[in-house]
RNA sequence: GUCCCCAUCGUCUAGCCUGGUCCAGGACACCGGCCUUUCACGCCGGCAACAGGGGUUCAAAUCCCCUUGGGGACGCCA
């Protein structure tokens, strides 16, 4: 165990979106490759916009990927310490002993009924246009901030700001470093929207006589369309949805961690383990990355590729059991056997469990439609009801326990008949599913079984 | 407007610190081809970038400056 001591610190006033996660992965990260303590603060003193459906969603989402804290409010076995309570609507006291040392060292004074804090230096007014007032500044030294990613950096505060507002309510600055004080935190690793707040929180340490931790302002992640950085409102931002198309959460924080961050090398999928194992501080890039769905997605489907088969079924299940449509309802109504051989068919195929009910709702339901265009399509050349009618006939006498021998019979048939294996595929593909793309056909025919099987074809020859 | 951060293919990035090994490597996307029993996967190939200008140097993607561009912050929100 390291004495590094990291802290995730959202508020909840929102959904739980990429970039809180991202923060969160790399606070994690850094605590588990230095053997510290990862910490969850929750920073509600917002009382107008907090919720506890949002908490709930914070703790939700960075349980679902893994992200378990080792001090913070308790929660599915994350959490517990000895530096609480954690959550800031809960600490009060603490404040209020912190702002009367401020105030007792000459360093915070009341004014318009809020405690402002006071920087040192010489005073004098000057008109904003900006924000067309006239202000109080303070001449001084600028702040030397010593971040972790960025190097050296220099900003000049000089305007007293509240700490503590009239409603006696304390401001997020003082809250914020207060706590990283109380919690012994070492390094603060936050969005690089922070950088600017970062000298007024270098000043509130000073005022306090403590020396600030070390600071890393990690790059932000940027909308996929459009300008600006990711906010709650964008396609693609909320971790929950991930969840809800089943993504597999390994693979959200595998991409993830390379928003930003890689190796150093060619790798981009990574066991969590290496990950840790190569993560720190200096290996994080100093430029904004945009986000890009499709990446994210080719990463899912490397990670379904590799699924278990048990794990695979499960997460199959869970999804669809939260989709809606008839599909879907049927697919998980039916026998669990026979769901099993479905899903496995098709794991190799699938881009995504949320394909699943488009892609094998055929398999659980007669009622399936038969895409007119590809039925043209396969009928426009050669005889395929001709072939389907000898496929049918063969039918009987077939083994229908492996897709090799489905294989050996059809290719037999093929052979007897001067035609390739292709000219009984496609007629066959389309009345089993009704159009052209899907698993292997003999696999189709295993899994279908062949009383299944024979209705189809009749049902297509028929028409 | 002021202040701060950033700048390599369309996107994520390696290389930059410690200049020469880079007519710049990988991945996603896209476009060909192969494989094949459809569609995918996979494999092979292609397209595609050092923002611009100035400097330093024998030599600059790499160091310095300017411009431009992008991002962020300027709340009694967090």
């Amino acid at each position: 165990m390291s004495n590094v001591r990291v802290r995730f610190a959202p508020s909840p006033t929102g959904f739980f979106h990429i970039g809180s996660a991202r923060t969160a992965l790399f606070n994690w990260l850094y605590a588990r490759h230095t053997g510290g303590t990862f910490i969850l603060r929750i920073e509600d003193t917002d009382k107008e916009r907090n919720s506890e459906a949002f908490l709930n969603l914070i703790y939700e989402s960075l349980t679902w990927l893994g992200l378990n804290w080792d001090e913070g409010p308790r929660f599915a076995g994350s959490g517990g310490g000895d530096r609480g309570p954690y959550r800031q609507s809960e600490r009060g006291d603490v404040y209020r002993e912190y702002v009367q040392r401020l105030r007792d060292s000459g360093r915070a004074y009341e004014k318009d009924g809020a405690v402002w804090f006071r920087l040192e230096g010489e005073r004098y007014e000057v008109f904003d246009e900006h924000r067309k007032k006239t202000v109080t500044k303070v001449k001084g030294p600028p702040v030397v901030i010593d971040d972790r990613i960025r190097g050296r950096v220099e900003r000049v505060e000089d305007e007293d700001f509240v700490i503590v507002r009239s409603d006696g309510n304390p401001v997020f600055h003082l809250v914020n470093v207060v706590d990283d004080i109380a919690m012994d935190v070492t390094h603060i690793i936050r969005g690089e929207d922070h950088l600017s707040n970062t000298s007024k929180h270098v000043r509130l340490y000073e005022g306090f006589g403590v020396t600030p931790p070390a600071f890393a302002h990690i790059p932000l992640i940027l909308k996929q369309n459009g300008p600006g950085k990711m906010s709650k409102r964008d396609q693609g931002a909320l971790i929950e949805e991930y969840q809800r198309r089943g993504y597999l959460p390994e693979a959200l924080v595998n991409f993830l961690c390379l928003l930003g961050w890689n190796p150093g090398d060619d790798r981009e999928k990574m066991p969590i383990a290496e990950i840790i194992r190569l993560f720190d501080l200096p290996g994080v890039n100093q430029s904004n990355a945009r986000f890009d769905d499709r990446k994210l997605a080719h990463m899912n489907m490397a990670y379904l590729l590799e699924q278990p088969a048990d794990r695979f079924v499960a997460l199959a299940r869970e999804h669809l059991t939260r989709r809606e449509e008839p599909a879907a309802r049927a697919a998980v109504a039916a026998d669990a056997a026979y769901f099993r051989e479905v899903v496995l068919l098709c794991q190799p195929k699938l881009k995504g469990v949320e394909e699943l009910p488009a892609y094998a709702g055929y398999f659980f339901t007669e009622d399936f439609v038969v895409d007119p265009k590809v039925r043209e399509k396969v009928f426009a050349k050669g005889d395929p009801a001709a072939r389907l009618r000898e496929l049918r006939a063969e039918l009987a006498a077939m083994d229908f326990s492996r897709d090799t021998a489905i294989e050996e019979s059809i290719k037999a048939l093929s052979a007897r008949g001067g035609f390739g294996f292709g000219d009984y595929q496609g007629v066959a593909r389309l009345a089993l599913s009704g159009t052209n793309v899907g698993p292997s056909i003999t696999g189709m025919m295993r899994v279908l079984g062949r009383e299944r099987v024979v209705a189809r074809f009749d049902r297509l020859l028929a028409a």
